[in-house]
DNA sequence: GATGAATGAGTGTTCATTCAT
DNA sequence: GATGAATGAACACTCATTCAT
């Protein structure tokens, strides 16, 4: 149906896979054509420049989360296990797709996370202020903006992650159980007795 | 007094300076030269090497935050007191030297952060065992190793900072307060009764 | 006909050019591509380094003084002329580009010359052992090993080629006939009755 | 008396050195400096220039060989015993001080070794002349120009020199006697009978 | 005389992008 | 649309030489 995008989504998936071995430091456009299968000249067809390609990149990794934690949040449940589930989500997302975590960790302090890209609205951020707002408004969570708790709670995904792939060794030998930041954060943010 | 460190230091902090701005990606020696306003050559006669320098940015950074961090501690006070005290002092440093924070962030996930680098002793990282150590001890604190109590609040300061920096004209908009932050990791860490 | 090989050809003669005037030194990728008529960039299209054009240029200059000595030896011929044709091919060969000669002197001592190098078969080399051995094995030159018989024949040539060539002026001037060497370094290697 | 001269040669050995091990292409100004125990811009205080340096250091070079061969020469001998004398002192002269032939072989195709340098009077190639002048006269060796015996034995010794320094181990296994090469240069110079 | 920090042109090499085919 | 050879500015780093001390 869409042969174009056939080739499109290879240049991304490649793009995604350098990032994540090598960091954007290590990822030459001619290396992310070669492991499309396609010519460098190519790329050009579907993206204007690599930055465009990392834009792409970025919204479809925003995208993927977005789809992974939503779809799999039930309304119907407690708003603590809701909670947990939304934590762990996200969690085994990064752990199983590294590349996801690690793509966001080089964006958000590269050049190409500008002000007008902070800024954009999107469906992931809209769904996260729904889902602390619900959370506050049925009494779970404190009285704060839904802003400060995701701040808060994506934060600590973020360094729990981060920790997770760059320290693992030093962290297992440790005996650090890195699930307890779950309960942690989630005491942080609901509203104490 | 110095006038060999002098030009040294210049370099460090022309370093510093262009990362801060541009990350370590817009962080040509030429350009570190040219603002520091040395010749390109004259880099390598304090620096082995790019490496060598980016090494020392780190050592010095983590330093600049020890410092000043566990300088303004004081040991008799209240536990929890010190323990927003250590989260404001962070804070401000952050504030008043973002390249401090700016540096951190390019520098961990960056090449330069290897497994060796990693596993270094630091006595930044020292102070934190212990004072977290402390706060468990005297029953403040969550019965959980000192590294994840390190971890949960350092992930929330990083965090907070780089909202801070990155999107503060929305921040103040929507009139969130980050400080709020604080309460909120301090609810996360501590024994809950 | 192959106008990829054209433009890698270029580079090659380029390079040899310059070697021959300026020596390795002299002889950085810039002015290579330069003379060649090309971008800088476009010598590693073809080049893996500057180690790579230079090992290319080796193979390709003993293939050539291969080519032209085994070529140009009429096996049916008394061996004492033959042993003069190879003399003055070879001769005129270095005469007639001296680049190549240039080239050999300048590879041999270099960093390039590695054991590696030196320890690779080659055609060449093999056709000299079968020549000399012939001469040995029917009677005309010495019973050493061909081997040593090749340093002298070789070395003779290379001092004749060099002088011929770094004094040209000096030699005509003093009526000095660099011929006489073949003379000379037949009776160096032919059996003495 | 003469302290000046103490440093001077401080640093021709420390180049020399440096040369015999890494050629003309690994001797930068600042290594010779170090090695001779002075700093870098001591080295011109008694050089003009690094030209200037290579230059001095060719003149020393052939002033060791011409004194080294001359002085052991003994004119009172057979002239058959006289040149293998000239050439056993040469050899283990290039034996024991590979520097003395690596700095040749190096400095001879540079681009130090300009006409003018080649077109200087020398003891060395004077010495030369009147030995194989003599050798002529008395009936010993052809009745060619001394300079082209000259060249035809020095050839021999350097290509010999070369042979052993840079494939001693390949020489060695193949059980070659690079002497041989002293007893087929006097048949190459020597009057036939 | 001696020092060695400072210089800056020059080195080999990379890589985002273009364009003739 | 697809190709990949070609480009050339940019990069980290070197080194002969200078000059204030």
């Amino acid at each position: 149906m869409e042969p174009i995008a056939e080739k499109k989504k290879l240049i991304l998936e490649s793009a995604f896979d350098i990032i994540k071995d090598q960091g954007f430091h290590g990822c030459p456009m001619s290396l992310v054509a070669k492991n499309a299968g396609v010519a460098a000249g190519t790329i050009y067809t579907y993206f204007e420049s690599k930055n465009d390609l990392i834009f792409e990149l970025y919204f479809h990794a925003k995208n993927i989360i977005y789809k992974h934690v939503s779809q799999k949040d039930d309304p119907s449940l407690d708003f603590k296990t809701r909670f947990f589930n939304y934590w762990n989500n996200l969690s085994q997302l990064y752990l199983d797709r590294p590349e996801i975590q690690r793509f966001f960790e080089q964006f958000m302090i590269s050049p190409y996370n500008t002000l007008e890209v902070q800024n954009e609205d999107s469906p992931w951020y809209n769904w996260n202020g729904n889902f602390f707002k619900e959370g506050i408004d049925k009494g779970y969570l404190k009285n704060l903006s839904p802003e400060i708790l995701f701040i808060m709670v994506i934060g600590s995904v973020n360094s729990m992650s981060k920790m997770r792939q760059n320290f693992n060794t030093k962290i297992t030998e440790k005996g650090i159980d890195l699930n307890q930041l779950a309960e942690m954060t989630w005491d942080a943010i609901r509203k104490q007795k």
